[in-house]
DNA sequence: GTCCAGGAACTCA
DNA sequence: TGAGTTCATGGA
């Protein structure tokens, strides 16, 4: 499926630090893989995207994936046609990320294993955890063998001893208790999803390896409540460098987390930041 | 070898 | 509420 769109940068959106399982191929093509499937995707050019997939996969997964329903130029324009200097120049420069669509579970998992590490270090834990406890398979079109994000009750049934292996630090147990929590039913996150962004902080926060930052990370990147607002030590290294006067994250109120996107892709390209 | 990472829990004031 | 400490691990 080609697809036409000015905001559409399949570069900027992995590296954009939202999610963990999209990495290049080659220079312009990447894989990923959500959902239980691996597709490539290809920047053609600056506005023209390929996903390597056929038109009903696109209508019932990847459309919705890439939020491609959602109009990403009204918001950078917006930002690029105001008086803030800082986001003006953020939003210009990573005018080609989107909010993804992710899995709430895999994104639950994902950003209680994200604390206190880095990118690189994040994607080599999850990779793992897919490695042991997802499913094999194979991509026809690519040949490619690829592992799935195990479902919560895989999780859920997994033992300490052996989580350990997979190097997640003092933050394994409360995998467990998480996977648990959403097998058993206690966490519902599909209502979350479907209610406000506020009570999904309230909820999330009730477990144990979850604080403020790694719940409105799962607000914002798996039950897309784009009004989640992360503060990161990058979000806070702009905050600090160039908002001393504060920064009130309420007068973009509804897309908060868009804003908060282009802050981080972009105060991360100032301090040199490839990964 | 040192510092840091898409932090949170815990302690103590 | 707020500041300081501790927690595993690996990337840079």
């Amino acid at each position: 499926m080609r697809i036409i769109n000015k905001h559409f940068n399949i570069k900027q959106i992995a590296d954009s630090g939202q999610c963990f399982r999209m990495n290049p191929v080659t220079e312009k093509r990447y894989g990923l893989t959500a959902f239980g499937r691996y597709i490539e995707l290809e920047q053609v050019e600056e506005d023209i995207v390929e996903i390597y997939c056929g038109e009903d996969d696109y209508r019932r997964i990847w459309k919705d994936y890439f939020d491609l329903d959602y109009d990403y130029g009204l918001i950078v324009d917006r930002l690029c046609g105001g008086s803030d200097e800082f986001l003006k120049a953020a939003a210009a420069y990573g005018s080609g990320i989107r909010i993804l669509r992710q899995d709430p579970f895999e994104t639950l998992i994902s950003f209680i294993i994200s604390q206190n590490k880095n990118i690189p270090a994040i994607k080599a834990c999850i990779e793992r955890i897919c490695r042991a406890y997802g499913e094999q398979k194979k991509d026809d079109a690519s040949g490619k063998v690829y592992y799935t994000f195990p479902s919560c009750e895989r999780l859920a049934g997994a033992r300490l001893e052996d989580l350990r292996a997979m190097k997640l630090g003092y933050r394994d147990e409360y995998v467990i208790a998480a996977s648990r929590a959403v097998a058993a039913g206690d966490i519902d996150l599909d209502k979350l999803k479907a209610g406000s962004h506020e009570e999904a902080i309230k909820e999330l926060k009730k477990i144990k390896g979850i604080g403020s930052k790694v719940a409105n990370c799962i607000s914002l990147f798996g039950l897309h409540h784009i009004d989640a607002f992360p503060v990161d030590v990058w979000v806070k290294r702009v905050l600090s460098e160039y908002y001393r006067d504060g920064f009130d994250a309420g007068i973009y109120g509804g897309y908060a987390g868009i804003v908060q996107q282009y802050m981080f892709y972009y105060i991360r390209h100032i301090h040199g930041r490839q990964t």
